[in-house]
RNA sequence: GCCCAGAUAGCUCAGUCGGUAGAGCAGAGGAUUGAAAAUCCUCGUGUCGGUGGUUCGAUUCCGCCUCUGGGCA
């Protein structure tokens, strides 16, 4: 965004983000229809194959007519990662320009978003083994333990991560054992050299009124649970290597839908929880959000969204108008 | 109709031996570097159902009324 230079080469990639339920992906298709466009998947959800309708998924139809990448390409038994999307999401974005289109990323996932605009301090990719281990000790003595641990050889994370933030505990503490420097040392050789060499241009839609959205998001979780959402979690519940401690199930909708199938709590409780876990999530989003830079925002209810998307396109120049 | 138990924050409830009240959830705001649809932080004044009485003072005690459960008829 602000950083182009002289010379770099125009290499325009267009972000679409939003909170959940506002409809990116209907008005991404309409946009693929209409320009050069090709869409990347920006949502850490809709990467999993098998989980289809909690995700909100574009179907077979609408894939069909509007192509995503990195959509529906991962066991909800792997794990994924800001680094690996920004990896995957460079790769594609180069093989969608050099094919002559202009990449189209929508999602939710902000952080993947940021991690691509960015970029990420040179960190060692997580340890399965060593998490385990760090979960082991924090049992004995408390996260506020693994806190203080984390002071003694990393003041200044330790200062900016809250004592009860196990995540984050975890994930510093594992950096500086598997390196031997602290997370903060790393972040400081983060560079400014990280940043891909494209033109970001962000946009977003969100809903005027905050009630419109919580609306819309508990008539979309019945419309789910219609759907067969229940079937569809059952399925991954049946698998003896799946557990409600991955990261895939951890996700709005099918978290609750497992703790019901699990007896834990009961199918109103599910749906009451879902839909707030849902309103909680857009919520996050829509924080993100507020502070993004250079960011063009649209009003998800205005009848003339495409229009008005299309326009302001058009007046940036960003796309050259084709069809 | 009678008896009992309730009526306190948007919801579920705690509490005040009489000095106008606080948790959880919801909600709002924020953070966010290999789990991010994750993880975490901050934010609690509400005719304490209505009305009379006792009292310096009532949400708290007493009477009546209304409503909601449950029981007996």
């Amino acid at each position: 965004m602000g950083q182009s230079s002289a010379i770099k080469p125009s290499r325009p990639v267009l972000c679409l983000a939003g909170p959940t339920a506002v409809g990116k992906t209907a008005l991404a298709v309409e946009l693929v229809q209409r320009l050069p466009l090709q869409i990347i998947n920006v949502d850490s959800a809709q990467i999993y194959r098998g989980m289809d309708i909690g995700t909100g998924k574009p179907d077979q139809a609408t894939l069909a007519r509007a192509p995503h990448r990195l959509i529906d390409f991962l066991d909800p038994a792997q794990s994924y990662s800001a680094a690996s999307f920004r990896t995957d999401a460079i790769r594609e974005i180069t093989d969608i320009l050099q094919n002559g289109k202009i990449p189209l990323l929508v999602g939710g996932t902000m952080l993947y978003f940021k991690a691509l605009r960015d970029g990420l301090a040179p960190l060692p990719a997580a340890d399965p083994r060593l998490r385990q281990q760090i979960e082991l000790e924090a049992d004995q003595i408390g996260w506020a333990g693994i806190h203080r641990r984390l002071a003694e050889v990393d003041p200044a994370a330790a200062q900016r991560i809250h004592p009860n933030d196990p995540q984050r505990l975890q994930r510093a503490l594992e950096v500086y054992l598997l390196t031997g420097k602290s997370l903060s040392h790393w972040h400081r050789q983060q560079g400014v050299d990280g940043q891909p060499p494209f033109d970001l241009h962000f946009f977003s839609i969100q809903p005027g009124l905050r009630s419109v959205l919580h609306e819309k998001i508990s008539k979309r979780f019945d419309k789910m649970l219609k759907a067969g959402l229940l079937a569809e979690v059952e399925m991954l519940y049946r698998r003896p290597d799946l557990h409600a401690g991955l990261p895939a199930l951890r996700s709005v909708g099918y978290r609750q839908v497992w703790q019901y199938l699990g007896g834990e709590i009961s199918y109103d409780e599910m749906r009451e929880r879902g839909i707030i876990a849902t309103r909680q999530l857009a919520k996050r989003q829509i924080t993100w959000l507020r502070s993004w830079p250079n960011l063009r925002n649209y009003d998800s209810d205005n009848p003339q969204l495409l229009d008005q998307v299309l326009k302001s396109l058009e007046a940036a120049a960003i796309v050259g108008l084709s069809g």
